[in-house]
DNA sequence: CTGTATTTTCAGTAATTACTGAAAATACAG
DNA sequence: CTGTATTTTCAGTAATTACTGAAAATACAG
């Protein structure tokens, strides 16, 4: 690669994909594609980071079920290309998407039916079962309304951060009342 | 184990574990601490479990490291017992925290030093790169605000969802005039 | 301080995951 | 439809991670 900073930070995006939950080559695919103006195709790829073509193609089969790269084709070649979305928001929604996907939306389902076979024995483990439950639930339903608003509702709410609190005080007051 | 329901789910947790980062035995003991009402020692989990007493005793290693259990002692009894925090809002609290400090500030820094070191070549590159770090930073305080809410406060505002938009107009037009 | 219970470390091995090269499948220009 | 470029699959192997049993270290009752 030619430059040396964006050499390191694709190597530690590929040490990080470990806790990621991907491995090494699908992290620095995708710091590649990040870091890269220009549309890569699966042999730019493989040149750039030294891993085989055939692991390269599983890299970008395993990003594209996340859905975190597109596909792109230039006129007159054949080959396919990618890139990753240009606002950086659009990134973190996919990303935050695909994580409850695969990390709470299981364990919500695998919670539920146990609460629904339940029977009656073992008060306290049918108690925790239902208290993460209920939270998982409102996490998932909130990180659904997040979704929904605007990038920029998203950015201001973010900064907004602690301040919440004072603008909360209309609902608790409302509330009382 | 006794409670087949609860085994099922000790065992969900397990697989689960290695999308969050953490093995199959972590995950499983960690499980079994959450739906016991009593402190258990490395040996009830060990014979719960089927684990070898040395993997338990990693695997309790790693749980402290990451701070989601606690130690208690038993007067009378020289073994170390262990459980989780009676509230679900606790455990979600140090797993954030805990996953922002191995997931997100590692990255923080290393792009901190990037575009620091950065010379003013490859400008598309150094761009997406302050925008990652901003959208980090913005993360890292974002969450470090909303730890420092009450319970009650970070309840109501989850629940309030979606609805954060209509008292996100207050700020808008505050701005505005 | 001594002796025993308890926990931790660690070398060896088992299990899993990552990666490669070659072969098969697919896609498409002509 | 044919031929070639391109991508995907997959068996074999390399690398990594998980797990065990035995030995070492630690903790503490007496």
């Amino acid at each position: 690669m030619s430059d040396p900073l964006m050499q390191s930070l694709v190597l530690h995006f590929g040490e990080m994909g470990n806790r990621w939950g991907i491995n090494r080559t699908v992290g620095q695919i995708y710091a590649l594609l990040v870091f890269s103006e220009a549309p890569l195709n699966a042999d730019q790829i493989s040149a750039e980071l030294g891993f085989s073509r055939s692991n390269v193609s599983m890299g970008l089969k395993e990003l594209q079920s996340w859905e975190l790269v597109q596909l792109k084709h230039i006129a007159g070649d054949r080959k396919d290309y990618f890139t990753v979305p240009e606002d950086v928001w659009d990134i973190a929604r996919t990303l935050i998407l695909q994580r409850r996907k695969r990390e709470l939306e299981p364990t919500l389902t695998e919670l539920r039916n146990a609460l629904v076979e339940q029977d009656g024995s073992k008060a306290y483990a049918v108690k925790r079962m239902q208290e993460i439950h209920d939270f998982m639930e409102l996490l998932v339903t909130w990180t659904d309304d997040m979704q929904r608003l605007s990038r920029e509702d998203l950015d201001r709410l973010l900064k907004l951060g602690e301040g919440v609190n004072k603008v909360l005080e209309f609902t608790r007051r409302r509330k009382e009342s």
